[in-house]
This record gives C-alpha cells, sequence and structure tokens, in this order.
DNA sequence: GTAATAGTGTCTTTAAGACACTATTAC
DNA sequence: GTAATAGTGTCTTAAAGACACTATTAC
C-alpha cells in the first residue's frame, strides 16, 4: 500500500444495477459473505474494492464485479455522487465511488442474485433493510434515473437488443410512474435521432411493430426541454 | 489505518474554485509544496486527503482544505464526477473526488493564490500546464456549470452579498459566452423564484438598480426548457 | 439637452400536451 | 365481424426568442 501523511479511508465501488421486469422497476441486490466483518449474510449492493494490480480504472472495478458477482456486463453505466463520511460503514471512514448500470431485462445472471422492486426503497419503512447507505444510493441512482427519463433517452439504455417504441414507451412510463401520449413521445424519440430502425419488424399481441436499436451505442441524447407526461 | 484485503488506492477531494472577476471566469491554483514527492513547485487544483481524524465527511474536507490553503469559505459547493485510475498520479492508483466551487467576486482570500483564466484550460495548448488530470477536472467543472447556466439557477451562487439583475446576467453571458435578451432572462428569474428583493437599490454607472438576495440559500432552481441564449 | 443603464409590453416561434383518427393483426 | 395494438394528423398551450419601448440618472 502506498504510503501518505495520513491514514486513508476504505474506498469502494457500488452498483446500483436497474431492470425492469414484469413491469416494475428492480435492482439487483447479492448477499454479503458468511466471513464479512459487519452485515455478514446481509442483502446489499454489489460492490467492492479496486484491485490496483488488474485494475486500470475505477470502470474496470466495476465491470469485472459485476461480471464475478451479478454475472452479466450491464448495458449502460454513470458514474453517480460519491459519498465519505465517518458513519456510513460502521467499521470508520469510508468512500463509495457509485454507479448506475442499467441492464437488458433478458440478459442472464447469476442464480444467487436477488431483485428487488424499487419502489419498495423509495418509502422511509422498506420491506427490506440494507446495510451502510445502500438504501440511499439507490434513491439517489432512481433519481437519476427518474430525472434523466423527462429530459434525456437515458432509458434507451435498458435494452441491448432491439426493441419496439411501444415497449420503449412503456420503460418511460415505469420510471417516470405515469402514463405518456403516444404520439408525443414518439415525437420526441424521433426528434432525438437516437434510434435507428433495424428494418425487422415483430408481432406484437395483434399487430405488428418495427424494430429499433441505438444509433450511439452509449450517449444518451438530451431534449432542449422536459417531458411532463400525460395527466400531470 | 484500516486493513483491507486489497491495498486500496490513495483518495484525495480537488476543488475547482471559480469566481468571476473583470468579466472572465478564473480559477483558483495554489503552488504545490517544495517537498512534495511528485510536481514540487508546480501550479495545481487546491486539494487534499480526508483527515480521519477532524472530518466527519468528504465536504468537511473541502472546506477545511480551502479555508487552510485558500482561505476563503464558497458560496456554493457542488460534487463532480469521480475519477480514479492507474496513470493519473505518477505514484500510481488514485482516487479524486472533485468538488465544483463557487465563490463571490468580492472575497478576500490568501495572496499566495492565483487565478488563472478558465478559458485557457479549454483549449488543446493551454499557456500554463497542469499536473495530474487537473487540466481535465477543470474542463469538466466548466461543462458542469455551462449546462446548469442554461437551465438552473446555479450561476446565482457567485454571489453572496446582494446583487443586481444586471450583475447576474452579465455572470450567466460570461459562462456562456454569448449575450441574452434582458426581458426573457428577467421573466426567467421572476419565474424560478429563486431571489427576492432586498428592498435596497443601489447606483450602477446612470441609473438606479434594485437588490436581490437568493431564496433558497444553496438550492438552484432547474427550468423545464433550456435557455439558448441570443443570436443562437 | 444627450448617453447609458434599468426595467417593461408584446408579438413570434417552437415543442410539448391533448386527442381523434386510420391501419394491421388475432380471434 | 370485434378487440387490441401500431402508428399518424392536427389543434392548443406554455415558455423562450426578438425587439421596441419608457424611466431614471450622470453629465
Amino acid at each position: 500500500m502506498r504510503e501518505t501523511a495520513y491514514p486513508t479511508p476504505v474506498c469502494t465501488i457500488d452498483a446500483i444495477l436497474f431492470r425492469i421486469r414484469a413491469d416494475k422497476l428492480e435492482v439487483a441486490l447479492i448477499r454479503r459473505p458468511a466471513d464479512a466483518r459487519v452485515y455478514a449474510n446481509v442483502l446489499a449492493l454489489p460492490g467492492g474494492f479496486v484491485h490496483t494490480d488488474r485494475d486500470q480504472t475505477l470502470n474496470d472495478t466495476l465491470l469485472r464485479n459485476l461480471q464475478s458477482k451479478v454475472g452479466l456486463s450491464p448495458s449502460y453505466i454513470a458514474k453517480l455522487e460519491f459519498e465519505g463520511n465517518i458513519s456510513r460503514d460502521p467499521e470508520g471512514w469510508s468512500i463509495t465511488c457509485p454507479y448506475l448500470c442499467l441492464v437488458d431485462d433478458s440478459a442472464p445472471c447469476l442464480e444467487h442474485v436477488h431483485w428487488h422492486d424499487v419502489s419498495d426503497f423509495l418509502r422511509d419503512s422498506p420491506s427490506l433493510t440494507l446495510p451502510f447507505d445502500h438504501q440511499q444510493l439507490i434513491q439517489k441512482a432512481f433519481q437519476r434515473l427518474y430525472h434523466r427519463a423527462k429530459y434525456s433517452t437515458e432509458p434507451n439504455y435498458f435494452f441491448k437488443n432491439p426493441f419496439t417504441l411501444s415497449e420503449l414507451q412503456t420503460v418511460y412510463e415505469i420510471v417516470l410512474g405515469k402514463p405518456l401520449h403516444k404520439k408525443n413521445f414518439r415525437d420526441r424519440i424521433e426528434e432525438s435521432m437516437s434510434v435507428e430502425e433495424t428494418g425487422d419488424s415483430k408481432i406484437v399481441k395483434r399487430s405488428r411493430a418495427k424494430l429499433y436499436t441505438h444509433k450511439h451505442p452509449l450517449k444518451p441524447h438530451f431534449f432542449s426541454r422536459v417531458m411532463q407526461g400525460a395527466f400531470d
């Protein structure tokens, strides 16, 4: 370990990994090891330490931890606000570098991963109590996604494979918690030029819908106006 | 220092401290100590280590470092994206928690502080080469401020004391790099309800202008539309 | 008086909100 | 045929852009 004049706090990454499944926004939790010094065997956000010998960047640290602990690679990642203080970890001063991660509903993942309804953690008394400041981190990640859904195409990245505009609209509606007018939504997506037709289509229930893919693999579009949604 | 299974990277805070002076956006730099192991005597962003025995939070670490190294307390602070990798510090793996700090033009500060024109660091070849990734941090801080100036009242916090709306508009124009229509700007500020009249006024050149203060000391307002500015 | 700045009235423009409409497919 | 979903046309509305106007003050 490098010498410093002062004791340096422990620094970790945490992944707030969201997916849409069965019209719900869910977050990935994994059980902490039985030999953990604090919160052993408790469900928590997947996270981990930097391996200074293996990781070139914090993004590497994140992706390595997601691969080994959750068994998938996200469709999209974004840095959230760092958090560091003396009280978030009972063992003392610690800093976390939290990442918002979006993953495709159809992505396979390790069996031991627990997916929990995000709306539960937006309440004051969730049915599941999380260790550290993990509930706050989930709330902050949700707040970011919620606001981005209003003025950017960030929620597009819940999909890795081609999707229909109706599927896309449903994702926005779940994140925003309210319905959107179909025409307005489509006008906006078209204006953003964030997607392009694949040329294929698929039958959805009783109609045929065109399939789209991301035009810019990892770069959301930002609108100059906020979408308020229907029945505001 | 706490025991961890792996060597933990060094973690610091960095302050990107902006002020408006003589119609320019300036950033604070201080000279690194003569006994620094790397980049000794070089101008750099003010920053420092967490003192686990004195700081309760990273915000404490920031404010303590600003007070001791720059000699002032900022009007506004905001967290920027953390950055951590093996290459930003020649000594090896390190993580920084960067803060955007706005300070009143009239705030006194220590004499040894160098204020440098921010626009210089937005060029590929600035007249002054900064150590570490400090130029990138300044660019990211500027990008945040630039975008926030378009859709929030964040630049209001360049002022600590009462200000006139014309002074406020000038700040936005300097950050955005283009003129704004007076009426549109004032309508927006009024709509935001972010300021209130003090009841006082002052003579500015050849007219009398009302003075305003922040209604919400540290909470910017977010607009639902982006201000494009005049002559876009 | 003139020059310069503070502050306002109002028309145009743009993109979102609302909502009705047609087309296609399963049954 | 009906029901359900994909996809479109178009009117209304809200806030930004443009710009001309008046008021106040120093000289």
